[in-house]
DNA sequence: GAAATCATGTAACGTTCGTTACAGAAGGGA
DNA sequence: TCCCTTCTGTAACGAACGTTACATGATTTC
C-alpha cells in the first residue's frame, strides 16, 4: 500500500542524481552537501548554504535552477514536503511485535497496522493538546447561553452527527447544520455572538464549510475547530483549534483520533455541569416513557 | 553547526508546555498549531505561521519571546536542531520523544485517561478479531451484487453515516436507513437476499434497530453487525459479528474502537477491488468538475 | 599562445522578512 | 454600565533575503 504516489513526483534527491553529470565543480559541492545532510541543508538560506559550501549565492541559485526548479524557495517547498512526509511515516513502519493470532493471515496484517497507526495518532494528538485550551472549549460550550451549532464536511459530518446526539442530551439549543450547503444560509441567519459553532474540517478542506465558518465568524459566533495537523483555513477564525493526526498510511484518512478528542471534549462538557446534565437526562426519560402526544 | 546542543537543553515543546498557562488566547492557538505539526509549523515564516493561525505577525513574535527566545529565527534555529537530531537517529525512539506533561491540570488528567482507556479498548478489540471473519465481511461487501444498507442507533448512527460516505465512493448501490424509524418500513420493502445490511448497535440496544435487522434477516439479507462485547440481540441474525469495547470509565460509552474497526473494514473493502474503486473515484472527480447540469 | 567559452564571484536591485511603536479592541471587575 | 487592564492588529522601519546583470577568472580549443 505504499509508494504509489511517487511516480509522478520525483524527490529532490532524485532530480539531483539525474542531472548529476551536467553539474559543474561548485554545483557538485552543493549537491554533495545537500545529499549529505538531506534535506536540512537545503532549508537554510541561500547565503548560509552558499557560505557553508564555499561558493557564492548565485551559484546556489543556478544549481537550484539547473536541477529543475523555478526558484530557490520553490526547491525548499519541495524539500519541506518530503521532510514532513518522512516525519510522519514512522507511524506505519511499526516497530512493535506482531500481536496474537494475527500472524500469517493478510487481514491480520491489516488489523495490526490499523491498530498501531491509529494508536500512534491518538497518542500524538492528545499528548499535544493543551489542557487549558480544552478547558476553555468545554466552558465555552457548557456555559454558552445561545445555541451550539454543529457542522462537518463530507466525511467529518459523521463526527458532527455524533457530537449533536451527545450534546443534545446535555443541553438545549443544539443545532446541526446539515443537508445541502445551499440551504445553510438559513441556519446562518440565526447565528450571532451568543452562539458557538463546533466545526469539523480536515484536508481537502471543503469550500462550503469554510465559507460557513467565515460567515459565522463575521457574525461574531465563537468557533471551535477540529482539524488535522495542517490546519483548515477555518483556524484563522476559530477561537479554539484542536489539530489531530489523520494519517494511517492507508488509502483514506482516519477520523479515529478526532473521535477520541471529541469524546474527551464531550466528557468534559458533561462533567462541567453534572447536575444540570443529570436533571436533563432524567427529564428526557420521563418524557420518553410517556410519548405520543 | 551548533556544538552546544546539550542534553540539558529543554526542547521547544517543553518550553511551550512550561509556559502554557501564561499564554493568551491567540498564543494558545499558535502553541496548538505548532505542537500539532511539530516542528514543521515553526519553520515557516512569521507571516505564514501567523496567517495560518489567523493571528497577526507581532503575536507570533510575542509568542516566541514569551516562551523564552530572543527572536523568531532564534526559535527556528532550535527547532531545526531538534529536527536534525531526530533525523540523524531514526532508530532511537524517533517519532515520539515527548510524552507531554499533563500533570497538574485537571483536564490533563482527562486527556490522559481518555487516551489510555481508548487505546486499551482498541488493542483489546482488534486483537480479538478473527482475520478470517474480517476477510469474509470484506468480501461480502466488496462482491455484493445487490445493495449495501447502513443502519445505526442513536449514537452509532454517526458510524453509519461515516460508513455510508466511504462506501459510496467505492461502489454503487449503497443506501442509508435514516430518519424516523416509523419510515424504515419503506427501506425494508426493497431488501432481499442479494443485499447486505451493515448495522451498528451497542448497549441500550435499540428496539427499532433490532426489529429492522430481524425483518431484514427474515428477507434473507446478509447482516454484518458492529456491537459491543455483550452482543446486541442482532447477533442472532447476523452472519458476521464484530464486538468492540466501548467502556472508558466515563459517563458515556465510546465509539472510538468501533470507528477503528470500521475504518479497517473499509480499508479492506477498498483493497479488495482496488482498480474498480480507483476508476470510480476518477469518474466521480470528472463529474464533479463538470457540475450544474 | 590567443581566442572563445564556460564557470564563478561582485555588486546592486526590488522584495520580503522580522521587528518595533503605537493605537484601537476586547475582556474583566467594580 | 463604566473604567481599567490586557490583549491584539496596523503601520512603519531597517535588515536580510532571493534574484539579476555584469565583470572577472578559469578552462578549453584551435
Amino acid at each position: 500500500m505504499d509508494a504509489k504516489q511517487q511516480a509522478t513526483k520525483p524527490t529532490v534527491a532524485e532530480q539531483i542524481t539525474q542531472k548529476a553529470d551536467t553539474l559543474t565543480a561548485s554545483e557538485r559541492k552543493l549537491a554533495q552537501a545537500l545529499l549529505g545532510n538531506y534535506p536540512m541543508a537545503g532549508l537554510e538560506t541561500v547565503a548560509t548554504f552558499a557560505e557553508r559550501c564555499g561558493v557564492s549565492a548565485p551559484t546556489v541559485l543556478r544549481f537550484a535552477s539547473k536541477i529543475g526548479f523555478d526558484s530557490y524557495p520553490d526547491m525548499q517547498a519541495r524539500l519541506r514536503g518530503e521532510l514532513e512526509a518522512r516525519l510522519q511515516s514512522p507511524l506505519t513502519r511499526s516497530s512493535l511485535p506482531r500481536s496474537r493470532n494475527h500472524s500469517g493471515h493478510p487481514m491480520g496484517e491489516l488489523l495490526h497496522e490499523m491498530t498501531e497507526a491509529t494508536i500512534s495518532n491518538i497518542r500524538t494528538s492528545l499528548a499535544n493538546i493543551n489542557p487549558a485550551e480544552l478547558q476553555s472549549a468545554i466552558e465555552l460550550i457548557g456555559d454558552c447561553k445561545g445555541s451550539v451549532y454543529l457542522l462537518g464536511g463530507r466525511f467529518t459530518s459523521a463526527l458532527a452527527v455524533y457530537a449533536y446526539e451527545h450534546l443534545r442530551t446535555m443541553r438545549s439549543h443544539v443545532r446541526r447544520v446539515s443537508g445541502q450547503s445551499a440551504k445553510w444560509a438559513e441556519d446562518l441567519l440565526d447565528i450571532g455572538k451568543r452562539d458557538v459553532l463546533l466545526v469539523f474540517d480536515v484536508r481537502r478542506y471543503q469550500a462550503d464549510v469554510i465559507a460557513f465558518a467565515e460567515a459565522a465568524s463575521r457574525q461574531d459566533a465563537k468557533i471551535i475547530l477540529f482539524t488535522d495537523q495542517w490546519l483548515s483555513p477555518i483556524a484563522q477564525f476559530a477561537r479554539h483549534v484542536f489539530p489531530v493526526r489523520i494519517e494511517t498510511g492507508t488509502t483514506w484518512d482516519s477520523s479515529a483520533a478526532s473521535m477520541v478528542m471529541l469524546e474527551t471534549l464531550l466528557e468534559g462538557v458533561g462533567q462541567h455541569n453534572p447536575e444540570q446534565v443529570r436533571a436533563r437526562i432524567k427529564h428526557l426519560e420521563i418524557l420518553r416513557r410517556a410519548p405520543q402526544s
